[in-house]
DNA sequence: GTTTTATTAAACCATATGGTTGAACAATAT
DNA sequence: ATATTGTTCAACCATATGGTTTAATAAAAC
């Protein structure tokens, strides 16, 4: 069987980039819906809400199934994993903001209280290269 | 004290929709860099670079301390973890297809089984509206 | 058969994007 | 004082984007 195409990381970031697109995803979390539903919410034309839908197809973010003359959209998550992951290597930066704050702090006030001169601004992780 | 602005969601995306700038942040999460350091390893203007650059300020994703001449940025992972969280919506759907799938297969088998003219694709949770 | 519905294609438009080059600005080094 | 370094600005270019309108296509409904 051959294995699924994995759309560039970039398409699927950019899919998410449009708050009508966001939009469709979540209309898509509930269910499928045909092109007219997707397009339905939106003050557009149906013609831009379509285009819309063909981002997020390029993305891998939906499949279609046609029938008939109804074209049925439903949602494909691997993608959103994969952009998941990306943002979650930054995880630790987020959530370790408090403890690198406290950190940075009180070395802050040792320096001072040693009256050492001002270094330069440092990374949660330590000093710069 | 002032709260931090938050910048749009759509921007956090489209920032994160360039490799150049997934790369910067990459470099920006080893430890701070200036503008030039972070230019460095493009194959582009130093000019080009520094657009990027102020994508992702405006993004919110970094912050920029001037020190004479130079620039020196660090990474601000807020906005971040909001485009994770918006992200983490979907989580259901890539760890629960494996779980849906089985049981539309399963659904299938004893709809094929009673001979019951076929229905229309569902969503993993359930029927279309 | 025609009419209706669902949807896309094509052409157009205004704006945005991502790159370039050369100039300008700010600060440091000499 | 001038020269150098670090960086941005401005103008330009080609392409992409996101919307419109109109026409075209495909299939269902009558």
């Amino acid at each position: 069987m051959v294995e699924q195409y994995t759309p560039p990381i970039d398409d699927v970031f950019h899919a998410l980039s449009d708050g009508t697109r966001r939009s469709m995803l979540r209309a898509l979390a509930a269910g499928d819906c045909t092109v007219g539903e997707l397009a339905a919410p939106h003050p557009m034309s149906l013609a831009a809400a379509s285009k819309h839908i063909k981002v997020l197809e390029k993305a891998g973010l939906i499949r279609r199934e046609i029938e008939g003359r109804t074209h049925w959209c439903r949602l494909q998550a691997a993608p959103l994993a994969a952009a998941h992951s990306e943002l979650g290597f930054y995880e630790q930066f987020w959530t370790g903001r408090l403890d690198t704050l406290d950190r940075l702090l009180r070395e802050d006030d040792a320096r001072k209280a040693r009256d050492i001169a001002p270094t330069k601004p440092q990374a949660p992780e330590g000093d710069r290269q």
